[in-house]
DNA sequence: CGGGTTTGACCCGCGC
DNA sequence: GCGCGGGTCAAACCCG
């Protein structure tokens, strides 16, 4: 090896090698900040979801208290009165979806329709198909007050689990509803029951189980002004909206 | 071809 | 007994 191959040799491991350091802990960086840009998306999705099911649940308090005030009238009672019992959910779709689904973890098979007297809107029957004789039953119907709500009403008990991929979404509670629909499950991006409404705010990029075994009670209340307090801390911070910036700009670059 | 959906027919309970 | 309305059945159809 001549002196003169010799000194680009030296030369490059002086030179070359920080700057491979530099690029190896920009990269780890840049992976991190893409992962915190895609929780934070997920976040959104889910927070958008959640609003729409405060404003059903609104909906359907207003409902119960205008059912209520008519109990000293037997006749308005017989006609208006709505039972809210605890086989019953409510579910946001969208009005112009006529497809009646309701996703609740369990698989089900289609065995009727009819339209009935007090809703113009047809009432389906469904019978719970993810186990050979499993006896439960649900009617699914749109509310006449509001088309964009679908009431489903449950029957029996089912003698079998929810689906495996059902579970897993609901303890990745973070994550937004989503279609992948590798089950024949009915799981349409646009609807949830109200029981998984209740999405937690985390932008510590913590895992599921982490996030399992906080407490649940008391989330949904402090929830919201937990979430307006996160979202003004992190507008308002300079060199987090700059390297929020930066991240998105590198991943068009990549 | 198997499984799911559609839809008209049928069954059954209830009120008159 | 009759009519009405909700629930179920099952043949035809659709789709992957």
């Amino acid at each position: 090896m001549s002196m003169q191959s010799l000194y680009f040799a030296r030369t490059f491991h002086f030179q070359v090698e920080p700057l491979q350091v530099e690029l190896e802990s920009l990269r780890k960086e840049n992976q991190t900040l893409r992962f915190m840009l895609e929780t934070m998306n997920i976040k959104i999705d889910s927070l958008q979801q959640q609003l729409q099911e405060c404003k059903a649940q609104e909906l359907i308090t207003s409902l119960t208290q205008c059912s209520s005030s008519h109990e000293e009238d037997p006749e308005m009672n017989k006609r208006a009165r709505i039972e809210v019992n605890p086989a019953q959910i409510y579910v946001r779709t969208d009005p112009k979806d006529n497809s009646l689904v309701v996703r609740d973890g369990y698989q089900w098979r289609k065995y009727g329709q009819k339209v009935t007297k007090d809703n113009p809107s047809p009432r389906a029957y469904f019978r719970c198909s993810m186990a050979p004789g499993c006896p439960v039953k649900k009617k699914v119907q749109r509310c006449v007050e509001e088309k964009s709500l679908v009431v489903a009403t449950y029957e029996g008990e089912h003698n079998h689990d929810p689906c495996d991929q059902w579970l897993r979404q609901s303890l990745n509670s973070s994550l937004s509803p989503m279609d992948t629909a590798a089950t024949k499950t009915q799981f349409p991006a646009t609807t949830v029951p109200f029981q998984q409404a209740v999405v937690p705010l985390d932008l510590t990029l913590s895992s599921p189980s982490q996030e399992k075994s906080r407490p649940a009670e008391g989330r949904s209340t402090s929830t919201n002004t937990t979430i307006e307090q996160c979202l003004a801390s992190l507008t308002n911070d300079p060199s987090f909206t700059a390297a929020l910036a930066t991240a998105v700009a590198r991943s068009f670059t990549m």
